[in-house]
DNA sequence: TGACAGGGGGTGT
DNA sequence: ACACCCCCTGTC
């Protein structure tokens, strides 16, 4: 029998099963709609590359379902530990989806069945923060590229050979860099990167945070309300970001992230015109319960995937909605 | 194919 | 309510 390549590159592990099943919509809305900025997805090899802290990953999903992974060999044995965490494997996920008061909320219904399976990530705490201080009015590719540019200028390089694939793709595979080269960076070398007015908040926040040791792994540790109330003391986080870092980098699932999307779907589904932001955050965390992050990760995909206004809103709404 | 506005998943005043 | 900074995206 011809043997068939079993690993995606030379020198990384042969594919091996994640334990974890999703269809190909929900894996690009869990890796690609706004919870993480580093994946990628190599068109002509047919799957996903993604990083966090020093792992590098390579996901890819077979035909029948099941989701696999590979990385560097060199790495494989941390990798496989860290995966567990990444991808929140010990959260029954279809457990707390059921749990979402969908059976008396039918757009809820509607954006559950839209992304079957999908689950919130648990990232590193410290990048989380840096991704979401990028965001604040870019859009998913742009954030993409300024964390990219910021791994490549001021992060460690990979210690194995970027496939081909991936150079292609001008992807360096660098780490994200750490606080410490922020802060010894400067304003001027990050706005390099691209990062337009949020050097400054970026740069500042480093400072800040190499010159208070501890303060990121005690706020990570804490409630949600007092997390969120510590994050906000940083340059460039409010309201909304602090939600995203402490939802997809610190496991706050009651944290519910209100942006012009969540406003807008709040607005015409759920008869909350102009309220503000803040309570908005409120009648979310209210009405969808302990878990409105996950129910929040839900409308915004569903929103964002734009079902939400195609064809039937005009028109069937048309008399009452004038 | 290339130039050109418009506006962006927010924060802080 | 508006500046902040820059560049991606759509459009001509």
């Amino acid at each position: 029998m011809p043997p068939r390549s079993t690993a995606p590159w030379p020198e990384w592990t042969a594919w091996r099963p994640l334990g974890l099943e999703l269809s190909e919509g929900s894996l690009r809305l869990l890796l690609d709609d706004g919870q993480a900025f580093r994946w990628h997805f190599l068109k002509a090899e047919g799957f996903w590359v993604g990083l966090w802290g020093t792992h590098v990953l390579a996901l890819r999903l077979e035909p029948s379902g099941p989701l696999e992974w590979s990385c560097p060999e060199l790495n494989a044995a941390q990798t496989a530990q860290a995966l567990s965490s990444y991808f929140s494997l010990g959260v029954d996920w279809a457990e707390v989806t059921d749990a979402l008061p969908w059976r008396s909320d039918a757009h809820l219904a509607t954006c559950i069945s839209f992304a079957p399976g999908l689950r919130l990530l648990k990232q590193p705490f410290g990048e989380t923060l840096l991704c979401f201080l990028c965001s604040a009015t870019k859009q998913i590719p742009q954030i993409k590229q300024m964390t990219e540019l910021l791994a490549l200028q001021l992060g460690k390089a990979p210690r194995v050979v970027v496939p081909e694939a991936c150079r292609a793709l001008n992807l360096s595979l660098h780490a994200l860099p750490e606080w410490s080269a922020i802060a010894a960076a400067g304003e001027q070398d990050l706005r390099a990167c691209k990062l337009g007015f949020r050097a400054k908040n970026i740069f500042l926040a480093a400072r800040f945070i190499v010159s208070h040791p501890g303060w990121l792994e005690e706020t990570e540790a804490l409630e949600y309300p007092e997390a969120k109330a510590r994050l906000m003391q940083l340059p460039g986080v409010g309201e909304k970001i602090a939600d995203c870092v402490l939802l997809y980098g610190a496991g706050k699932r009651q944290s519910f992230p209100v942006d012009t999307w969540i406003l807008k779907v709040m607005a015409r589904r759920y008869g909350l015109e102009d309220w503000d932001p803040i309570l908005v955050a409120q009648f979310g965390r209210q009405h969808f319960g302990n878990d409105a992050g996950l129910a929040q990760q839900f409308l915004f995909n569903y929103e964002r995937s734009g079902s939400s206004s195609l064809p039937g809103r005009a028109r069937a709404q048309s008399p009452r909605s004038l």
